[in-house]
DNA sequence: GCATCACTTGCAAGCGCTCGCATACAGAGT
DNA sequence: ACTCTGTATGCGAGCGCTTGCAAGTGATGC
């Protein structure tokens, strides 16, 4: 029914192999011009197209990579596949993606799942460190460049963005709009990139002789918008902030919805700022103040990694690539409000402004 | 290296054969208990994990669909991936997940790729329809399931979302609040949910006795929150629409957008109605009142009529399901403000409400 | 004029598994 | 005792491709 290698070298009048050193760009250049162009005719008229599972198997490699992500519904997870596929399907590989759901045993079935079909490499994003395992399960099935996921012990490649810089540029804009008390809802303690964003915090506090109070630091166990309204609305009562940092926008989305669940008007009341720009953060209200990171490039960026990894089996050189972090300023952060420190936002135009 | 049927085969002392028969359970049966407990101590003292590409090129089925997605970022679409994987894995079939980024070349590329692989089905849910080529383009790759996408000749099975109940809802709601000039933001007239909506718009206004303007239905060509507030605006200035109901919630973002910008308040100037109930629904100002669909439900129903199609080959019968929509109530829906229309809305408390 | 070389192509042995067929063997029926 | 049935295993031919090696060809150099 297909036609297969051998029907394309019977029509070309060659030898099976030669077909497949032809069509092969690899090995395209052992096969002269001549018979080249009778093979592609041939492949073409009997509309050829190889086997991938044959060619894995004689191969003994499969042309494909396996992505590990934790949570597909997070948006910027999309861009990020994106930048993987462009480069990874420019090169002939195809991406597995494999949506953990941050669920342990998930991971374990699609892992094995993974191994069994062979992956040439793993991109894995799933940022939990400090396993008892570490990276260990994944490092066994196939070569694996870590993407938004800072290993601990730096002994694979991994592209990352600058959480430091990132955090550095919020607690610049918030310090200069006249915000000292600036509370924090950190990431789950296992996030990689949550540990990195607590350090950049501490670390722009102290440039700005801003004392650290860890009262305005509260960390969530699980990033969703509920976990972060608890969290703001913990700051709010126990401590004077007049700003909150969010561990991401969506996080950051729940703090918003929080204020005005309690009538505090941001940014005059609190200033709010998030942290990934997702397309949606400048549709709500307030649009969000937000840091930006190309998920695009970084994608991109660890596939082009891979790649080289693959090419190159004993070049174990561990690059470790950040990404710059931008911050994107938008309506949820102003100046501090002076005297006393939330001001009631308006419930709807009929009403009287001020509080009720 | 890695252990094959063969080594395992060799420690139980049986034939490869035996192995693979007492490994795999379809044909589990064919052996006896006494070995196939032999079979299974020697498999895990090995660690033997079966090669699925050689099993694949033996058997000539891949054991894994393929799932086409036109854009991975809605995030609907990671609820669905998870209930088309959930049943999948649980029978044995893993999902090569493709994002097509709603380009056409992008889908080409990837359909071969698919078809290289040899996948054994495919879940088609890019929306487009009366393409040149029909969907004759999956078709001939493999078994296709559509969802969320009416084929217009039913040949094929398929889930879809009951696009008229939800519409049907949405105008009951909002003539009981007392509007009868409700805008439509109809989706781009390829993609077969925009068409049925439409339907059911239509269909539901004359259920309530209410003309149907065509004034009032004004169609995107691009599903995105841009596209959303222009549209909105567009309504806004040429009609009297006191309602206005979105594609989607995307689209209706911006219309929510929109309303901000040109100072209407929602609800009390318009009521504003999305389609989904993305996750973020309930955390934009306001609350969007929008129609919800279990799409993690229809995911796993669509894989389970590919299942059942890979199962009996022939069973021809191409059936149809349709999953209910229910309405979400929340905060962008209220009473028809009687009156001249649009009432502004508060900027800041210490503003003075009314025009400025 | 002959060894040398580069360039093409053919040959065939796999890659690790599945599956139709043959075989062996135990127990049942007559 | 002999055939008959059913169950449990062995056997081996592939699945469609890749790839190291051999072999053939014509051109090149001395």
């Amino acid at each position: 029914m297909r036609a297969r290698l051998e029907d394309v070298a019977r029509l070309a009048n060659v030898h099976p192999a030669t077909v497949s050193r032809a069509l092969n760009e690899r090995t395209r250049n052992l096969v002269s011009q001549e018979t080249l162009d009778r093979v592609r005719k041939a492949a073409e008229e009997l509309n050829y197209l190889p086997n991938s599972v044959a060619r894995s198997l004689a191969s003994a490699r499969s042309y494909s990579i396996g992505v590990i992500i934790g949570d597909l519904a997070v948006p910027l997870f999309a861009q990020m596949l994106r930048g993987i596929d462009d480069i990874a399907s420019a090169a002939g590989y195809s991406t597995l993606i494999v949506d953990t759901n941050n669920d342990r045993e998930r991971e374990i079935t699609h892992l094995r799942n993974l191994e069994a079909r062979r992956v040439d490499g793993l991109i894995v994003t799933t940022s939990t460190v400090g396993d008892p395992d570490g990276s260990s399960r994944f490092t066994k099935v196939a070569p694996v460049v870590n993407l938004l996921r800072a290993s601990e012990l730096a002994s694979e490649p991994e592209v990352i963005s600058n959480d430091d810089l990132g955090m550095h540029q919020i607690i610049d804009h918030l310090v200069e709009l006249g915000h000292s008390r600036i509370g924090l809802i950190a990431g789950p303690p296992m996030v990689s990139t949550a540990k990195a964003r607590v350090r950049g915090y501490r670390a722009a506090l102290l440039d700005h002789n801003v004392p650290v109070d860890e009262d305005l630091v509260v960390a969530v166990d699980h990033i969703d918008a509920a976990q972060g309204r608890k969290a703001a609305g913990h700051l709010i009562e126990t401590t004077d902030c007049t700003a909150i940092v969010g561990f991401n926008d969506l996080v950051t989305f729940g703090v918003l919805k929080e204020l005005r669940e309690r009538n505090i008007d941001c940014p005059r009341g609190i200033s709010v700022v998030g942290y990934s720009d997702v397309p949606t953060a400048d549709l709500v209200y307030p649009p969000l103040t937000t840091v930006a990171v190309d998920h695009y490039a970084m994608g991109a960026e660890a596939a082009r990694m891979l790649l080289r990894v693959l090419d190159e089996p004993e070049h174990r050189s561990a690059p470790s690539v950040q990404f710059p972090a931008r911050l994107v300023i938008r309506e949820s952060t102003g100046p501090r409000n002076i005297g006393s420190r939330p001001p009631i936002a308006a419930r709807h135009p009929s009403e009287s402004p001020g509080p009720d």
